[in-house]
DNA sequence: ATTCGCATTTAGATCGTTCTAAATCGAGAA
DNA sequence: TTCTCGATTTAGAACGATCTAAATGCGAAT
């Protein structure tokens, strides 16, 4: 902003009214009479008004501004959580600062701090791996409402996320259906939330179906991490008849590195992801997958964050997207 | 933000100094005398100070906030181009607004006026579909420094993009090589500078190839779009033996739209995208493509504002990537 | 002792808004 | 005519920083 900008007082000036009075009209309020208001409103659209919102903010502490941290850009779960955060906060007038921890607790506090600096009304905040558990207690000791999503740490505040353990249940029970017996489960190394729930619904859906555990492989959370623990699925000492991984990309690797071990994914060995990523459809055989609707779970998030903002006494809340199994090819009926 | 904020006031206060000489630490003027800036450091960091942005904007007119509109945050190649926006503000510890266009004029304006409220010190832009030749020209009239990014409208400011009239080129000869001679395109229908460019890049590239024009066709871009529109690309009047593809997506959408139509892309009819998004390393058979680096140009475009911030008298700078081809299992020799 | 120059510190105005408390205006009641 | 009351409008002090211009302290030069 070099250009000077054009000022309550000068519209003030304009219409012969006092600042005051131009400010309760940019705020809407029904203080005015109808006629000062349309004149007012007139000058400021020809004089390319435009409300200064930080300093409002300075005195009215909101800055109409909310935070988001994700852990990576890549994944394309984040990006569409994202879009759906976005979605909801430019509806309601809302901006979004972006940031991303790069799964690195340090950075993420920097993040943090910066957007202190920035008076930011709130936090939607996915915390990176390695994130304490007293984190969301020094959050709200800075009196910056927080909503968790997707991962959590620490104890209850508000959440917004999936519900992995139905979903691994759900894959799993396809499975059977589909005849297999014998299923692995490719996990990843690195320790969040999301990655304990899944375990736990993989743990119980294996009792609940009686299927035989294969085995748990864990790969980097990279598309070559997955191909290259084909080899270890393979060799399992109880060979599976089906893979349910950790999210698609891992699935989708995962396939690649079978075929280029003379395996062919669906007809071998059936293979189900988790997340239906839009390269679910893409990939081949087209994977089946559960849907979790990442916008979904941004959008879940945004209004909680909203909630909050309108009443900072309210319990902390969870919302939690139910999932739903798409069947694709890549996990046939067994012949 | 609710908590009262800690102030340039208090410190002063407990470090027995005045708020002007607490200011010129914060911003590390070189001043202040030495134990008076341990001094006062100590305090801050034991008192927890944090600075506000905000405020200082307000006398300073720099809010360390850039702004970046994209189009969608559902196709990878605009999410990896924000990671390296992201990560380069990050680094010059500024902040980065978000917002979605969704392609359509009349929200970038929208999205436009909320961060000039906000007072960002520059924008990103990539410009929505129908974008008329003046947002520029507005934008600069506001005083609001901007670096276009990835298409371009109006008359030139900076830019960052992709030189996609040597990608195509790099494709085509890369298909000749491989033995092909009737080459069709799969276009999309939204008007951009970046369609042109591909279509100008085709055009330029068939005349110095020689290879048969088998046809230009138009599908939707998303997925399905591209499947459905193999039926067209085979029932081309010359039926084409390669096909190169606007981007990644809508290639992997044709492999699979050809494959459910008896074709087996890779074997019976090359295809080629454009961009090397990580769904090419996917799809089946693994797509060969041109790789245009896209957190690279989010870099780039964030460098370029960060140097238009420092100098607004500079003359306009363009800052192209150099495309790579990735050569993969899509495109074989031709037997 | 006085003056000068340099390094350091500071008072006070200012950025553009919102808030508080009070002023002003008309019209109907007394 | 004067008073009261609700409806509007307003002056002036915030908010938390930065800027400008001037003040202060101190050792060296006169």
């Amino acid at each position: 902003m070099q250009q000077k900008r054009v000022t309550l007082e000068e519209i003030a000036q304009a219409a012969g009214v006092s600042r005051a009075t131009v400010s309760l009209v940019v705020r809407k309020s029904p203080l005015v009479a109808g006629h000062t208001r349309e004149r007012v409103e007139q000058i400021m659209a020809q004089m390319d008004y435009v409300r200064d919102i930080g300093a409002a903010r300075l005195r009215n502490r909101s800055s109409q501004t909310i935070g988001v941290i994700v852990p990576n850009l890549v994944n394309s779960f984040f990006t569409e959580f994202l879009s759906g955060v976005e979605e909801v906060m430019a509806r309601d007038d809302r901006v979004v600062l972006l940031a991303n921890s790069h799964d690195d607790p340090r950075r993420q506090d920097e993040i943090l701090q910066r957007f202190r600096g920035h008076g930011v009304d709130g936090v939607i905040l996915c915390p990176a791996v390695g994130t304490g558990p007293e984190l969301p207690g020094r959050i709200a000791g800075w009196g910056m409402p927080l909503v968790q999503a997707l991962r959590e740490v620490g104890p209850p505040t508000d959440f917004a996320g999936a519900d992995y353990i139905t979903a691994v249940g759900l894959a799993m029970r396809h499975l059977v259906e589909q005849g297999h017996r014998r299923v692995a489960f490719l996990s990843v190394s690195a320790r969040t939330s999301a990655r304990e729930e899944r375990l736990t619904g993989y743990a119980r859906a294996l009792a609940e179906t009686g299927v035989e555990d294969a085995g748990i492989v864990e790969a980097d959370l990279t598309w070559e991490g997955a191909a290259q623990s084909a080899a270890q699925i393979l060799a399992l000492h109880t060979r599976p008849d089906a893979v349910l991984c950790f999210n698609d990309v891992l699935a989708a690797g995962l396939m690649a590195g079978l075929r280029r071990a003379g395996c062919e994914p669906g007809r071998d060995l059936a293979v189900v992801g988790l997340d239906d990523l839009p390269l679910a459809e893409l990939t081949y055989p087209p994977l089946t997958s559960v849907a979790m609707d990442a916008p979904g779970i941004g959008r879940k998030a945004a209004r909680l964050l909203a909630r909050r903002l309108a009443d900072d006494a309210a319990p902390p809340e969870r919302d939690i997207v139910v999932p739903r199994l798409v069947v694709r090819d890549s996990s046939p009926q067994k012949v």
